[in-house]
DNA sequence: CCCGAGGACCTTTTT
DNA sequence: GGTCCTCGGG
């Protein structure tokens, strides 16, 4: 696994050093373990977990230990297995979503669900929000199903269920309306979202005592990794589950945390030293990971953040190279220029795997993955659409959820007329009709006009599912899927399609990774002498396939270029790094300055980005960009200003290009004034800001100027005192 | 039902 | 600039 070799910590096979040994070696007490970038925080957790059952302070299913994806936990499961020759099954070692539908399975009639449950991902959760807004005829131009799935996530992840919230106005009330009728339609249809699982898990525990204290009793020790990244439910959880005599581990970097806007709380940090009584706080400051410079420019960034628990990175690796500031004209010679240094760094011997271009956005790979096209560089893109995300994958997997659990009406709705069947919207609003009107699911309802019509397409599906039931009894999952792949006539279906070759291979692949899951499954269970049934294997899988929607994407172990945004690059690092778009408005998104605390959370952003370079850091930007399809004028980032000027090489782009480029333009005023498109100005009132643009004639010119605080303004130049910087 | 034109949208992302 | 969704004609 190409991508397991990058996250390998350099220090691994070495000894700990003082302050990781005395996190490690703690004695029965909750603790918060402040690990910087690079710190070895994956090895303190896995030794502590080691180091607690090897003087048997604890047994391996006595500890709980979790993590926010699965690539974590696997990692981590990897490398206590390489410490401990124990079997790592029946260990507490997993995510808070896995963990929570691993309780919720086991207790699933005190949970109040049915035995098989079927785990909706975002965007089955949004259809099936819509679904009900359709049902209640609320419009979504009245009322965004974007914004209804906001409210009842922010609402779950609270803890307050529809009949607990208060509505204060008619739009509150509206949706908290919606709120109600999804959770009704989600419990008839035997389906649970990622919110619910915790949410759920949550309530399991605070409302059946027995099950709460058995599990407190079980856990004396609980390791959280990446704890600055919480939320509010998931700090609830694991407070409850320490409340009885248990001790916390939590490991986690505030500066790092850059998930805010999905929830994250850095401030449990501090609730967390208040709740659970720490006094001290280790800091694992020592890096070994980036040369000096690159740590020194990072320390000074994050120090511009007010509210931290504070720590300074250091290094025993050397100053290493100067970080090298590159100023574009424009995004095509920002990627050109980064473009001809990646070439030079692989003919001097650098991997392609080992240097990474980052962005803000995933909208600005578009330019740079052309350049590496044309110039046949290999480049790897991460992030945006994941295997079990494809929507041929859903498809498929939609018959297989229809099978296991007829209720489940979002798969019903997937496959009805797909591939297209003639089932039109009239047949449709005729089932949807028997179904609202007898209140049973979507299948029952066609079963039901089946049986009193047959000749009809609706008693068409009816027999295609039930033959696939039939023809898949007893099978081995890989097998279903293939079986439906080719009997639903998906794969025909593709087939047509000129570029539909690529959604057959990946039917394939589910197939292969639907063997492969047999296999691991079955060399886990070698000693488990109850068998488990075909029928919670398949339900197991289908769970698997909800709750672990990526990473299955095959070729990682390629030589090629690693592009990603700042985000997704959170945990890796790699020995060359390109920063890219360093512009105000980009990184700093402008979006994020009018956000509660955004700009902190950029600059945290920030600091991850250039926690990542080992050796080299490159930072680059550009004038002007193409951004959706405008040319946008952008001053340089602040934070750039922010790294001690004698850390940074800068390197200017040629004036003359640009000159090219805007010289139709600027001639307009060429005689009365040297302002030229891309030019920074400052304004007595507005400040610092770059021209964008002219607009009138000779005698009554107006220029544009999009100014660092006061956005952009049109002011006319007879009157407007610019100044140029 | 299928396809193409036109409109709205557009940070970041794991589970 | 690109994608996703909706709507209307074939």
């Amino acid at each position: 696994m190409g991508m397991n070799d990058l996250t390998i910590n350099k220090q691994q096979g070495q000894e700990l050093n003082l302050k990781q040994q005395e996190a490690v070696t703690l004695s029965d007490q909750s603790a918060l373990i402040l690990a910087g970038a690079g710190s070895g925080k994956t090895k303190v957790l896995t030794s502590r977990f080691a180091w607690l059952i090897q003087n048997q302070i604890a047994s391996p299913g006595g500890i709980l230990a979790v993590t926010f994806t699965n690539k974590a936990a696997k990692e981590m499961l990897v490398r206590i297995s390489a410490q401990l020759p124990i079997n790592p099954r029946g260990m507490w070692v997993g995510t808070f979503h896995g963990l929570c539908n691993r309780f919720l399975k086991k207790h699933y009639q005190d949970a109040s669900l049915p035995q098989i449950f079927q785990i909706l991902d975002s965007a089955d959760q949004k259809s099936a929000i819509k679904r009900v807004m359709k049902k209640m005829n609320i419009d979504e131009d009245f009322l965004p199903s974007k914004e209804v799935l906001y409210f009842i996530n922010g609402n779950k992840e609270e803890g307050v269920r529809s009949n607990a919230y208060k509505a204060f106005d008619d739009i509150s009330e509206k949706k908290n309306a919606i709120y109600k009728a999804y959770e009704d339609q989600c419990l008839k249809e035997g389906v649970v979202d990622f919110a619910e699982l915790l949410l759920r898990c949550l309530e399991l525990f605070q409302n059946k005592p027995m099950i709460r204290e058995h599990y407190q009793s079980i856990f004396k020790h609980i390791l959280v990794d990446e704890f600055q990244d919480t939320s509010k439910l998931q700090y609830e959880w694991l407070k409850l589950l320490t409340a009885k005599n248990s001790f916390i581990f939590a490991v986690g970097d505030d500066d790092q945390s850059i998930y805010g806007f999905r929830g994250a709380r850095p401030g449990n940090m501090k609730d967390l030293q208040k709740d659970f009584k720490i006094n001290n706080i280790i800091k694992l400051e020592q890096n070994y990971r980036s040369k000096n410079n690159i740590l020194n420019a990072a320390n000074a960034i994050i120090e511009n953040n007010a509210d931290r628990l504070g720590k300074n990175l250091w290094s025993e690796a050397g100053d290493g190279d100067l970080i090298r500031q590159y100023n574009a004209l424009d995004d095509r010679f920002e990627t050109s220029y980064i473009l001809d240094e990646i070439k030079g760094l692989h003919r001097s011997g650098s991997r392609y795997d080992q240097i990474a271009i980052l962005y803000r956005n995933n909208a600005q790979s578009r330019v740079i993955e052309m350049a590496m096209v044309s110039n046949n560089i290999p480049y790897r893109v991460y992030g945006g659409l994941r295997f079990f995300e494809r929507a041929e994958i859903k498809s498929s997997l939609a018959y297989l959820r229809l099978i296991t659990n007829k209720k489940d009406d979002t798969a019903f709705l997937r496959i009805i007329n797909f591939p297209p069947r003639g089932i039109g919207a009239k047949a449709l609003e005729l089932i949807q009709d028997v179904a609202n009107a007898e209140k049973i699911s979507l299948w029952q309802s066609a079963e039901r006009i089946e049986s009193e019509n047959k000749n009809t397409k609706i008693s068409f599906f009816v027999h295609l599912i039930r033959h696939i039931e039939d023809q898949i009894e007893g099978n081995n999952i890989d097998e279903s899927i293939d079986f439906i792949n080719s009997y639903s006539t998906l794969k025909d279906h593709y087939g047509k399609d000129k570029d539909g070759s690529s959604r057959i291979e990946n039917l394939d692949e589910l197939v292969s990774a639907a063997k492969a899951y047999i296999n691991e499954f079955r060399e886990e269970n070698t000693e488990n002498e109850s068998g488990d049934s075909k029928a919670s294997i398949l339900s197991d899988f289908l769970d698997f396939t909800s709750l672990e929607s990526g990473e299955l994407q095959a070729s990682a172990g390629d030589d090629a270029l690693q592009l990603m945004t700042i985000h997704s690059s959170k945990g890796l690092e790699f020995d060359t790094v390109f920063i890219t778009g360093l512009e105000e408005g980009l990184c700093p998104h402008e979006r994020s300055l009018s956000e509660n605390n955004g700009l902190e959370e950029e600059r945290r952003l920030m600091y991850v980005a250039v926690t990542r370079a080992r050796q080299k850091l490159y930072l680059t930007l550009a004038q002007s960009r193409l951004t959706y399809g405008q040319t946008m004028y952008n001053l340089p980032s602040r934070f750039l200003d922010e790294i001690p000027n004698e850390l940074v090489k800068r390197i200017n782009a040629p004036k003359k290009s640009f000159a090219i480029s805007t010289a139709k333009i600027a001639t307009h005023s060429e005689t009365k004034h040297a302002w030229k498109i891309g030019a920074a100005v400052e304004h007595a009132k507005f400040g610092v800001g770059i021209v964008t643009g002219y607009e009138g004639n000779e005698n009554d010119l107006r220029v544009q100027i999009n100014f660092h605080s006061y956005g952009v303004k049109w002011l006319a130049m007879e009157y407007a005192k610019l100044a140029e910087i």
